[in-house]
DNA sequence: AATTCATTGTGATATTTATCACGTGGCATT
DNA sequence: AATGCCACGTGATAAATATCACAATGAATT
């Protein structure tokens, strides 16, 4: 596991909220900040763990996961790149309440929580865009809570869908970055289910599927899904 | 609809946050702060609109609110005094979100929004106490969602008299903050299952209900039932 | 007290979704 | 090529929950 100090200056990943941090105070950042490469399939952070340090995804695909019931695994968000993982443990506990795990290939940096407290202090602006993050990913929880609980089953898949193919790929082809158990442990139901769901899909023409390949022919039709099914 | 220019000084119902700021602080959100009474079943803030100010709610209970498939309410929280009510929306997007409706009578502060966001810029120690409730709040929906996703429902009605009884009211006896379908709406199922599900309990001596008038018998077996069932 | 209207309780039934069971196919390892 | 291991596909069945229907109760208003 190869680490590197960084020179946060000339990084091409920063963040929305490192964009306005001053000359000085990113230097003072990467010299507090290690970057490291994991593989896929690594854990990142386990729930349960005392939080430590913030860690920011610089690229790639991550699933934030908790266990429930019976250590059943529950997939809250899928994450890619210039995303800071687990604030609202570090901020609002002293404990991960999230694990993550790598989806794809990827490189995160680990921040030192005294560093990044100080430039919090020094730079409100920097603290308001942090603030401003959490609170979008707050509206996004509750977004999904209502759909989790209002949606029917081939609803939230199709939203799962769209979620890939607008927000994570921005294609209409693409790669699904999880197996359909996982799907299943994202939307909130079994893998038979899933698999019944694709199917369906596939038999009424709304997407194509091999393998893992999905390419989604007739998005009005899958947000009609999304709508009403 | 009275209103009174506030002495934050003096208030007995302050803000986690609040507490922390200076003198001459309290006394700027004082002077850039109204408080309203209002009776019970009135709307403070409606879903759609734009956001405009803090509001505060200084002491009574409401229920928060948005509107899902088909115009159905789904109920969030149920929140009580000395909470910011709609933080979420206001730093994370231009619109709330969320309705918020008095279940008792109460009293709320408007806080005119370029005061609170000075307040924040100013202290430091202020910001990072509204951070970390926002943090707890994310971190309390994300226990909800995984809640609503892996429990069945007469767990789920379990969890709530819980957390009416150790939450909101402090003990064993309560009255009922919400009818039945509000209570369905809380925990995502309908009104009839909800009725089924208090009748159980009460015909296993879980609990009593006469009205809306709770008393809880057996606290383990409801915690066995919040676990189990 | 009579009236009205919202809320609650409960049986019967329909629907949705999970679970069980088992077969298939791809892919890595030997 | 044989082996084992996952991930996937799908039928049959069971379980959970929603929906429909209607009676009963309670609270508010006249």
């Amino acid at each position: 596991m190869v680490q590197q100090i960084n020179n946060c200056r000339i990084c091409k990943e920063k963040s929305c909220a490192s964009k306005v941090l001053r000359m000085e105070q990113l230097d003072e950042l990467g010299n507090n900040c290690r970057t490291i490469p994991l593989e896929k399939g690594e854990t990142i952070l386990h729930e349960g763990s005392f939080t430590s340090h913030v860690i920011y995804l610089r690229n790639g695909l991550i699933k934030e996961t908790m266990r429930g019931v019976d250590k059943k695994e529950q997939i809250f968000r899928i994450i890619k790149g210039k995303t800071y993982l687990g604030m609202s443990s570090l901020f609002g506990d002293t404990v991960n309440h999230f694990s993550y795990k790598a989806l794809t290939d990827l490189e995160v940096c680990h921040i030192e929580i005294g560093t990044f407290k100080k430039l919090m202090l020094e730079n409100a602006e920097f603290t308001y865009k942090i603030m401003s993050s959490l609170c979008k990913e707050n509206l996004h929880s509750y977004d999904k809570l209502l759909k989790q609980g209002q949606k029917k089953i081939f609803g939230r898949l199709a939203d799962a869908l769209l979620f890939f193919s607008e927000d994570i790929f921005e294609s209409t082809k693409f790669t699904l970055p999880l197996t359909q158990q996982e799907i299943a442990n994202f939307i909130g139901t079994s893998r038979e289910t899933t698999a019944r769901g694709l199917s369906n899909f596939k038999q009424n023409k709304l997407i194509t599927l091999n393998n893992s390949e999905v390419e989604i022919l007739d998005i009005n039709s899958l947000k009609q899904v999304s709508k009403n099914g």
